[in-house]
DNA sequence: GTCTATAGAAGGATAGAC
DNA sequence: GTCTATCCTTCTATAGAC
């Protein structure tokens, strides 16, 4: 497996790994032109002719260090697991998780990044989106219909409630996050910007006979 | 009211016009890394001295330039403006020019610059934060509340309300616009969307007593 | 105010020794 | 593979003439 896939360094070399992990907290928290091969191999104890004998440019570095963020960043199946309680219970929980996760400032520093430059670099966005939206609009839709399947809610087009279900946990604070606009989102704001999405989303999709 | 503003030329110097737009088309195509004042110089057909004689710093060139865009990009009056017809006309109208406009190359390209770089200026988050977000969360609250005074609509909180609705118009589409991922929206795909955004609105603070 | 020319620094990438 | 030292380009910013 690792003898296919061209990112993995066969699992062997420690100077490879320090250069990723450096570059990784670089190009998330300054972005592509505000970091110089120089701070990497810097931050990383290397000389940056092991930094170009790993990587063949700064291009490169950039774009495998990102892609495999994307890869890695997101834990759905974690976030999707919302079983036992009633389905406003179920739904609340889930919302919280998703919406936290949104406002990590690790998520931010990432999609800052890839929307940054995904203009330059098409894999990015593309990566980004399939790993993120793609994917969470994939499980969540399944789970949702799962639940329309339990007679809980009435879904004629589970993918699309999905995405509205996420799109109105971005409301309100999501703006302000990305654009780093304070003050910070408060455990209260999230609370009630989940509930107010999850009573909207009820009132549209919840099955008549269940309550 | 011209003397008071730092921004304006005092609107007497062409060469500085010709800056500014020239500026303004770089910044928000390539981001603030990858342009250069000799690019901006050339495209405005000035020397750099006379672009440094202006402004005193890229710095200051880039921050006075995405500032004024995002002041200038948002005419939310214009969009905002739905009567006449029965609610679900008007906000499907609403919803279409919205949606339109947040998909427009020219405001996703002011939209990923000032993502990339509110970072390093607050003062882009902000800017683009107060015309855009916030100036749409007032306008569209206060038509709602005035909906709900008619009797058409039942809406506890306008403005938690308006961001939903925007919130649901950004399900699906937007997220591949912002990241360029492939194929392009197109205007059934729009229809779609704006048309599940209305009804799940709808569904959640359509005033029981109206159709 | 505007130009030409250039200073001074920083960045990406490489040569050559080990 | 890894280092030191360096090349070459590009960039921001300025000096000085007009």
């Amino acid at each position: 497996m690792s003898a296919i896939d061209p990112v993995r360094p066969e699992a062997g070399s420690p100077k490879r790994q320090l250069i990723l992990d450096a570059a990784a907290i670089l190009f998330t928290a300054h972005g592509y032109g505000a970091v110089s091969m120089d701070a990497i191999a810097r931050s990383a104890g290397v000389s940056k002719a092991t930094l170009y004998a790993h990587f063949g440019s700064k291009d490169q570095l950039f774009a495998t260090i990102i892609t495999e963020a994307c890869h890695a960043m997101f834990d759905w199946p974690g976030a999707m697991s919302a079983d036992g309680a009633d389905l406003r219970t179920a739904l609340i929980a889930l919302g919280q998780r998703v919406l936290r996760f949104f406002l990590e400032d690790g998520t931010l520093a990432l999609y800052r990044v890839v929307v940054a430059e995904s203009a330059r670099f098409p894999e990015l966005g593309r990566a980004f989106y399939e790993s993120g939206p793609a994917t969470g609009r994939r499980l969540l839709g399944a789970w949702l219909a799962e639940q329309a399947g339990a007679g809980r809610l009435r879904v004629p087009d589970p993918p699309l409630a999905a995405e509205q279900f996420v799109a109105l946990l971005r409301a309100g604070l999501y703006f302000r996050a990305t654009l780093g606009v304070p003050p910070a989102p408060t455990q209260a704001e999230i609370d009630t910007t989940v509930a107010a999405a999850v009573d909207i989303f009820l009132a549209a999709y919840a099955h008549p006979r269940a309550g």
